[in-house]
DNA sequence: ACCTGAACACCGTTCAAGT
DNA sequence: ACCTGAACACCGTTCAAGT
């Protein structure tokens, strides 16, 4: 016979073994899945331990709570957004192209992925209690944070703390993709395409 | 022995009646009270019918299900919100102060009804089965779109279709108010004033 | 016409017990 | 060390039955 611990089975064939090997990494797996499928309504932690193959009292080795799981999918959502805005800002080397080109990747990154931005910024999320997520979410801001900088140390907008022009930037794209995620600009009769109105608004703000 | 339809209890004491006599104003009474106490997290159906002192089937003969109870608490709010605008519409005859004080008390109302405006714009509600609160939310968006139209008239900013202003504007008044809401702008280092951040970037966006 | 009681199919969470 | 089974205290929702 072989070794007792055998070679662990993959989250989605059926497990053979008592222990599963790789738990935790397979239910944020089924999270990501789930909250994308059914919205951050209809995630459950019973439904996930489901997916997962394992009983729904497993997932407490791994997370504390309902709460700590969704962090996992949130901190997830954030990554994806920072290697999102990475990847424009080294797409752009002219710089007010740049700064507009981050606006614009920022709003179509959220609408094209309302799930998770409504966890990332959701009521079932407490931020503190989960400091990755802050983190994950900070490394994101700093993106932001570094073309302005850049703006500034050529002349393109006034010099000062970077913030204080980050927080007006933020808040309008924030504004915009929640706004559209919600339908509630289409609600009012505002039916301009979002790349459209984030361009005009931040041409507006910045320039 | 007088007649068989007594005098209905008030929603607060005791019912001796089999029949509550005005269930859906105490349901919706329960409710408000109930958000703005545990916030849309903790609100639940069956508390909601315990405070108002009946059984747990009974909102069903007012309300077609739990989304429908939410929505009446949202239409509230933006009832609340549009009072709110109004009135400071009325309070400043000057165009440009005007734009600059609707912005700053949209956001006020915004953060001091946190519970409120989590509900009017959160995932728990589904607006395409609540038409009504698309039309409340109409109405407070309307005070935007009056003072928008004078300052046009007046030519404090440039004419055209008043929704082409108001897109930016909107965005960023609730892209504001939902980071304050949820400490976000503070959790990566921005600590101004909210009123002084609204102030600011509604005049770069403006004028 | 309006409300109750009991029931159903779910939750999140805990904990002794299994491997 | 990690997972299961059963249990607890809740949910939202339905429906026959009461008044």
């Amino acid at each position: 016979m072989a070794r007792p611990r055998s070679i662990p089975a993959s989250a989605n064939s059926q497990r053979t073994t008592y222990h599963h090997g790789d738990l935790k990494r397979a239910l944020t797996g089924a999270a990501l899945q789930l909250v994308q499928e059914k919205g951050p309504k209809g995630f459950t932690l019973r439904e996930v331990a489901r997916r997962a193959g394992v009983s729904a009292a497993a997932p407490y080795r791994h997370f504390a709570d309902k709460a700590q799981l969704l962090a996992a999918v949130a901190t997830q959502g954030f990554v994806q957004l920072h290697e999102t805005l990475d990847a424009t800002v080294a797409a752009h080397s002219d710089l007010s192209e740049q700064a507009l080109a981050m606006g614009k990747a920022y709003v179509r990154w959220a609408v094209s992925h309302p799930d998770y931005y409504q966890v990332m910024f959701g009521t079932e999320l407490d931020k503190t209690e989960s400091p990755e997520v802050v983190l994950a979410g900070a490394r994101a801001f700093e993106d932001l944070l570094d073309t302005i900088k850049r703006c500034q140390e050529t002349g393109l907008i006034p010099a000062g703390d970077p913030r204080e022009t980050a927080g007006p930037i933020w808040s309008l794209l924030h504004g915009i993709s929640m706004l559209t995620i919600g339908s509630d600009l289409t609600h009012v009769g505002i039916r301009e395409d979002t790349e459209a109105l984030t361009e005009r608004s931040l041409r507006q703000l910045l320039f």
